[in-house]
DNA sequence: CAGTTCGGCCC
DNA sequence: GGGCCGAACTG
């Protein structure tokens, strides 16, 4: 493109947006967030000029198609700012992604949030979160970072026991991704009405939210697990059970 | 075996 | 639509 004839004077601290339908100032800050401590992975500690940014990532062999093989572009790493001691007078957040990558309450300030976009699949798009601890451990849920949280202990997943081996299927064939068949769904009611729990001990957490939690032998109950026992609940003190046609 | 990512259910 | 978790695949 050709210069302008006119170039930009000064830039004023806030451009003037061009914008005439904005009604609650949306206009185009500096970096709010940038300021909050939303950075990209990088390491306090990190003096490696030789290195170079580029994550160290495997060429992707064509032909053959992993499922890993396409990931996702950039972990989208996002500090949790200690609190309101940067800056005073705080503006308001766009829906952005900084937005999404803000700290839910129950979350540590000195936890980051992995934001990692699905690149390949059907559910490319998606947007899926995860929490890392300062030690550096990843949780995928705020479960887990709840069961980590009280119990100091890392779930751990896939047993793996394998104990029955299936002849019948091809073994060192690759197993197929769960295409259909997998999940099993319909559950009526799951509560355990032969096997109750002895006893319950309810603690409600004020801060922030009041929030119920249930536990048994010092083991907390899932939230899934309350609400079956509140629909269990309701299930039994229904007034009307009346299946059978009236008459 | 651990880590990572996707599929897909559940809410 | 997002969260959550199991499962699958790779290194």
């Amino acid at each position: 493109m050709s210069e302008n004839s006119s170039p930009p004077p000064v830039t004023p601290p806030y451009p003037t947006p061009v914008d005439p339908n904005n009604d609650t100032g949306d206009a185009i800050l500096p970096d709010p967030l940038l300021e909050s401590g939303s950075f990209i992975d990088a390491d306090q500690n990190e003096a490696e000029p030789e290195t170079p940014p580029n994550q160290q990532r495997q060429p992707i062999p064509e032909g053959e198609q992993g499922s890993g093989s396409g990931i996702a572009s950039e972990p989208i790493s996002v500090a949790a700012p200690a609190d309101g001691s940067a800056g005073p007078t705080r503006p308001p957040m766009k829906r952005n992604l900084e937005e999404m990558a803000k700290r839910p309450d129950w979350l540590p300030e000195n936890w980051t949030i992995d934001l990692r976009v699905r690149s390949s699949g059907a559910t490319a798009g998606s947007i899926d979160r995860y929490y890392r601890d300062p030690s550096g451990k990843k949780f995928r849920s705020k479960n887990e970072v709840m069961h980590y949280l009280e119990t100091g202990n890392k779930l751990k997943r896939k047993p793996n026991s394998d104990a029955e081996a299936t002849p019948s299927e091809s073994p060192g064939s690759k197993k197929q991704k769960k295409s259909s068949s997998k999940r099993k769904k319909s559950e009526a009611l799951k509560f355990d009405f032969l096997n109750p729990p002895a006893a319950v001990s309810w603690t409600c957490t004020n801060a922030p939210q009041e929030t119920w939690t249930a536990r048994v032998d010092n083991k907390r109950v899932p939230e899934s697990r309350q609400r079956e026992w509140a629909a269990a609940f309701q299930h039994v003190t229904e007034p009307k059970g009346n299946e059978g046609t009236s008459n």
